[in-house]
DNA sequence: CGACGATTTGAATAGGATCAATGGGAGTGG
DNA sequence: CCACTCCCATTGATCCTATTCAAATCGTCG
């Protein structure tokens, strides 16, 4: 590995505070791996080999039950994902494809359990991450439990709109198809969610959505900030 | 505190293998608290004070958003609930009440804090806690997600068959309003689901259920490990 | 016994999914 | 460069699932 690549890791909070010596062991027998977009890398039955890192390019995390499928979550650079799992030494439990090419820093499971054992800088920092992906997954779980399917359109637009601070204009950052699976609909449903949306100022071309009215949209969505990212 | 107090902490896997005088300076400040019927905990924006150890009884974890509610996840004793709140020093995220009277041991979220700060052991095995805590939050995600309302009470049915090994009959353990609401349905719909179950021999005598086809029934609900508790 | 809440049932409605057909881009190969 | 193909996105029609509203029944507890 690059000492470049080792920067990258060590700019995570999760790695931040880790030993020099424990880095640099955990990170042996690791390798940035480049993926064209559509690959699966690995299904939620399949036993946790690594910890991945995702330095660039984005990738899915999927569960499929019968022949349905959903979408969990969206992976942006540079993260990590499958933490629980590489730490539990189990299966994955969600499945994961690249949406587009990506490179992917692979890090042995093996040498991420070894790593807490020896490392309590680390092990702090990994409950600190968990905690963090747990409540992620809450407000996933709330905000499809509670909300309806324009609700969580318009909360998500928000959102978006404070990350991107595009002054009323965002764009997608994904296909429509994987946003609807993300929000727990069909395509179609989600077209008919941003009709829906036009009367509180949302108008759509392709990829590129403008919020004319910002306080309407708002009124309709109801953020919270129990539900909703900052 | 009591002995008999402290032998009950020392039980759970989250605990045990605490060093002697980390468990002592932790439970330090704890107490034990008896709670009637239907009281409110905390509710999701307070700020976490302690980590909850139910002792007896029953408790709900929910969340409300606008003026519609829904159950997070009901603990049964003994067990810990909102860890990794009280670990990350922020809001509850969910709220909670009593379903029953309850006896609930305290303690005050500052000292788990310390302890994993100075116990590795304990961290180690918080670690281990929120991963378990965190692939059970993302499996009632994909259970409401990628399922029907009826295939979720039927594999809810088959996991408390597995459970209760009540050969054939088992025993609801709360109200049907409740289970409504954990399996993300109203309760007229839950009555609606169980008379859909009837051709697959789920016969309903008030919380008393009879299972009599668990064959037909398996292959409504194509449980999935993945999805379902052991 | 009477009151209250839980549960059930019925009818109407709403929210989403499915099926089908059409339009639109992006990429491919001629 | 253009025609072709493929997949995404949109729209319409219909169906299904689940919620809402209303009313009746059942149980429990004071």
């Amino acid at each position: 590995m690059r000492d470049s690549e080792v920067e990258i890791v060590r700019s995570l909070p999760l790695f931040s505070s880790m030993a020099e010596e424990n880095l640099g062991s955990m990170l042996a027998g690791s390798f940035l791996q480049r993926f064209p977009a559509t690959v699966v890398l690995f299904a939620e039955s399949d036993l946790t080999d690594f910890l991945h890192v995702l330095v660039e390019g984005q990738v899915e995390l999927y569960a499929s039950v019968n022949n349905r499928e959903g979408t969990m979550t969206l992976i942006k650079p540079v993260a990590t994902f499958v933490l629980a799992s590489a730490l539990v030494d189990g299966a994955y439990q969600m499945s994961a494809r690249t949406l587009e090419t990506s490179q992917i820093l692979m890090i042995p499971a093996e040498n991420v359990r070894k790593a807490m054992r020896d490392d309590s800088e680390f092990a702090q920092k990994a409950v600190m991450e968990l905690a963090a992906c747990y409540h992620g997954v809450v407000r996933a779980y709330k905000n499809i439990k509670l909300r309806t399917a324009v609700e969580r359109l318009a909360n998500y637009l928000l959102v978006q709109h404070r990350r991107q601070s595009g002054e009323g204009e965002i764009t997608l950052p994904v296909e429509k198809r994987t946003l609807a699976s993300m929000l727990g609909m069909t395509p179609e449903n989600l077209s008919r969610a941003f009709s829906t949306l036009k009367p509180y100022g949302v108008t759509v071309d392709g990829a590129d959505i403008r919020l004319e009215k910002l306080n309407d949209l708002e009124t309709l969505a109801k953020p919270s900030e129990f539900i909703d990212a900052r």
